[in-house]
DNA sequence: CAGATGAATCGATCTCTGTCAATATGTGAG
DNA sequence: CTCACATATTGACAGAGATCGATTCATCTG
């Protein structure tokens, strides 16, 4: 009851969903794995049609996982021609990385 | 087939799987918030007793919330007395960020 | 227009996870 | 030793999500 003094919360249940929201599109290893080659990419921008083979998984669950990270803002979609191109979204990685410095307050 | 060239992969599914286990813990509305009020204490320790409250989950949720965290290394569990008293691991944290920028190789 | 091909959607299945109520475990006080 | 209290564990349940096969949609080519 009295073991330790009142905690203030800064981060209300609002933001927390909306973080959250973010970090669950980040939080699977098909994702992360599809971003990495994304980004790799020469100039930024990947083809679909070259990520289905080296993730090992089907067509349906790649293009299910792409549509994921686009609609959590993490990929940029280009359609061009009757390919699909995308691209990451550097700046909203950064802006992650940015909240969860928010979370841990420069306390090194 | 030909629509584009060839993609170098460099986050393979073993890495992929341990960074996603990570940012799981993380993705979670309840678990933000712990990190959040936990690191925001004055001397960076919290007392578990006073995170249910805040939180407006039950005991036993919030139990499983900070085990969770423990688990993935990103708190520091400290037994005083008859309450526990968590420590946010900063070092996981930036770890974390440094991950991010792994995958987004300063390609803004 | 007809055929071929890349990608998205649908339907089904299986697993994982967040939550709580009830109970168990552990720790200090008397 | 016993009681009270803080925390963890268990069991149950609902909802979310990862995956794939089959299908549909879109776009280019001839």
């Amino acid at each position: 009851m009295d073991c330790c003094p009142p905690l203030h919360d800064p981060l209300d249940e609002t933001d927390a969903v909306e973080l959250a929201g973010v970090l669950k599109a980040l939080a699977d290893p098909a994702r992360l794995r599809l971003l990495s080659i994304i980004g790799s990419a020469d100039d930024g921008w990947a083809c679909a049609c070259d990520l289905h083979e080296p993730l090992g998984r089907s067509q349906p669950t790649v293009s299910h996982h792409l549509s994921t990270l686009v609609k959590a803002g993490l990929l940029e979609r280009e359609q061009r021609g009757k390919w699909a191109w995308f691209r990451v979204r550097a700046d909203r990685l950064v802006a992650v990385q940015g909240a969860l410095s928010v979370v841990d307050p420069a306390r090194a």
